[in-house]
DNA sequence: CTAGGTGCAAAAGGTTTGCGGTTAA
DNA sequence: TTAACCGCAAACCTTTTGCACCTAG
């Protein structure tokens, strides 16, 4: 199982100006636990099995603050609840318009990505990349 | 002021096995007359302008129609409402974190995305890239 | 003629906020 | 010590749904 050490995740959440807590060590803790893509209410309720006593708003202020430190990818599909990534590698995201399946998909194309020229005077921090269509098993069954 | 042939748009809905109505060629034209990429609400305050009886559940339905025939795109781009944008040209969105506007960026750059090579039996329809980061004028004020 | 679309209003879903108490630094 | 964080519950915003009526094809 993974998890992130204490002293690393301390570092990481007080460089952003975030205090370190239990809830935010264990709500991070479940997102290195995932390979889906949940939900706040999702992280919630896996949040709850070993935190009986956490709550959502918790739950939303960790997520943002892990967002806002660099260690989680907050993800919006559509128009349904954000979804929350703890792989921070440069990957894109394909999403199943039959099933709704969210896949990650990780790939050595995304040089020409890498290397997209801005108009002058933007500074990017962050990039994402979602596909639509149909994932394997719903292609060959349509 | 933009406005798409009646029967063009007709055409393109009927493709999708959509009926062609009132309130779908006016939700469209009102999207094709706007630079900013305007929420659901957002349409349907201008629709009612010219169409004082519109009803928020029909442009919901008249969006979802025309994403569905391929003339508007969705951009979800953080935990609030979805936006509508009539440019279906390849380009991306650049969304501010200090002043939250969004920017269309149209560019030669996205070759590299467009060869793109998913893992087998994924069909790709639609691609959409968001970024973040700051734009000119708030990189400039930091 | 009738399946699909509309307007309305209520419900559902997702996120934020305010508050009194707690805790990391 | 104290600003930041917590849990709780209510409020808020966005989207969906059910229903009676209407209309494009």
């Amino acid at each position: 199982m993974q998890r992130m050490e204490t002293n690393q995740l301390n570092l990481r959440l007080a460089t952003s100006g975030f205090r370190f807590t239990a809830q935010r060590q264990h709500v991070y803790d479940v997102l290195l636990q995932t390979q889906d893509h949940p939900t706040a209410e999702e992280v919630f309720m896996r949040a709850k099995q070993n935190m009986p006593d956490i709550s959502i708003a918790t739950v939303y202020n960790c997520l943002d603050a892990l967002v806002k430190c660099g260690l989680v990818r907050q993800v919006n599909l559509d128009r349904g609840a954000a979804r929350y990534c703890p792989n921070m590698k440069d990957h894109f995201h394909f999403c199943c318009d039959e099933c709704g399946k969210v896949f990650d998909i990780d790939t050595k194309d995304l040089d020409g990505v890498s290397q997209i020229s801005l108009p002058g005077g933007f500074k990017l921090t962050q990039r994402e990349i979602s596909l639509r269509g149909l994932c394997p098993e719903c292609a060959s069954r349509l």
